[in-house]
DNA sequence: AAATATACTGTATATTTATACACTGTATAT
DNA sequence: ATATACAGTGTATAAATATACAGTATATTT
């Protein structure tokens, strides 16, 4: 990527904004019309901008420019392997927990390479996993499913409130276990909406 | 956005899928070329996906399709302020940290709202924090400073490695505290690389 | 001193492209 | 039964667009 003129630098820069905001490039004649210029002002600086690496063009065809991305390769891999995903509240009684009345927000998430099933996030309350290292606040990242094997960490509906827990079933009547020994296992009947995959933490909101 | 018949679903894949791939629309004759009818055939599609919402387009422009976004507007909010910073490893003996070599990777985070200083991230080793509910394999957001306050968690220099301790720094000369009462405390010379904003965590690669 | 890159004006033109009009036929609502 | 949406063919055309050619003038390199 050589060093660019400013006048270069300045075009480059409009096509760039001009890309993001409409998501179509300019022509060759909107980016002459709006620096007051000739058309072939342009052609020549677009030519120069090719030249040292900071546009790309799919010549013959409309509206064909493209900023070059000079991120490593890499980067644009995490980019595009991003999921948006739903973070639920907890629920008044009797509430279903997936409705879109009870989303609170979003957090994106890299997609996980085997990904069956729907993802969703949770926050976590109360000190009940702190022996598994998930605190207070913690966004639980997990997938959508209702049975787990024993020792899974699962999100699950007990007593009409989402909870955190670790899932039990070795022989009798599967249970949830808190991993703090301030609290009891939980032989109530519960419902698992899903089991644990990931967390994030943000210590700037803690 | 209603629902879409067969031959229109296949439209706006190919549109959505082009425009993915090139960056750029492509034009009615192009997508009636790949589907071998006539451009009428496409104009007519066009207009049923606009018209249910499907589709947006700037008229009177060349290659002015846009599929439109059907996501929440919080969960564009989201995507938007997404940053991909690298995730380093650790170092042999002497080598920079923050060398492109010893980038092993990227991953992506919301940008913090007071987003000074640059972000950067590396794994956790060891069990040296599990009392702050740090584990190992947890990747640490880390904001790259010099300094840090007492109590903070900070990602350091130290003998020629890097690790995450709590910083401690009331009175006298500061030093690194393990959260892990089987390390002492090391009061040996560090360097602050950064102090932890945040965490992730992936129970699939645990 | 000559070559090259920059930054333009001005003009011309072949394609590209969106878009309109006229028709045919089938399926699905009202 | 009668619209209305759907899925096409076929034709035509104005406007949008990329691109080429002929110049002028200044700055920078070799």
């Amino acid at each position: 990527m050589k060093k660019l003129t400013k006048s270069q630098a300045r075009v480059a820069d409009y096509i760039g904004k001009f890309i993001d905001e409409k998501s179509y490039s300019p022509t060759y004649k909107e980016i002459a019309g709006h620096f007051k210029v000739n058309v072939n002002a342009i052609q020549q600086a677009i030519s120069a901008l090719i030249k040292k690496g900071s546009l790309e063009k799919v010549s013959g065809i409309a509206r064909g420019l493209r900023v070059r991305d000079n991120s490593p390769e890499d980067m644009n891999k995490v980019k595009n392997n991003l999921i948006v995903i739903p973070l639920y509240g907890n629920v008044a009684a009797g509430e279903p927990v997936f409705a879109d009345d009870n989303i609170e927000g979003y957090i994106a998430v890299e997609k996980p390479r085997r990904s069956r099933g729907e993802l969703f996030s949770v926050t976590v309350r109360g000190d009940s996993m702190t022996e598994k290292k998930i605190i207070e606040k913690d966004k639980l990242i997990v997938r959508k499913q209702n049975t787990a094997s024993d020792g899974e960490i699962v999100v699950a509906l007990l007593d009409d409130e989402v909870t955190v827990k670790v899932f039990r079933a070795n022989g009798g009547t599967p249970y949830l276990q808190p991993a703090n020994n301030k609290y009891d296992p939980i032989r109530r009947p519960f419902k698992i909406l899903g089991i644990v995959v990931g967390l994030t933490r943000d210590y700037s909101v803690v």
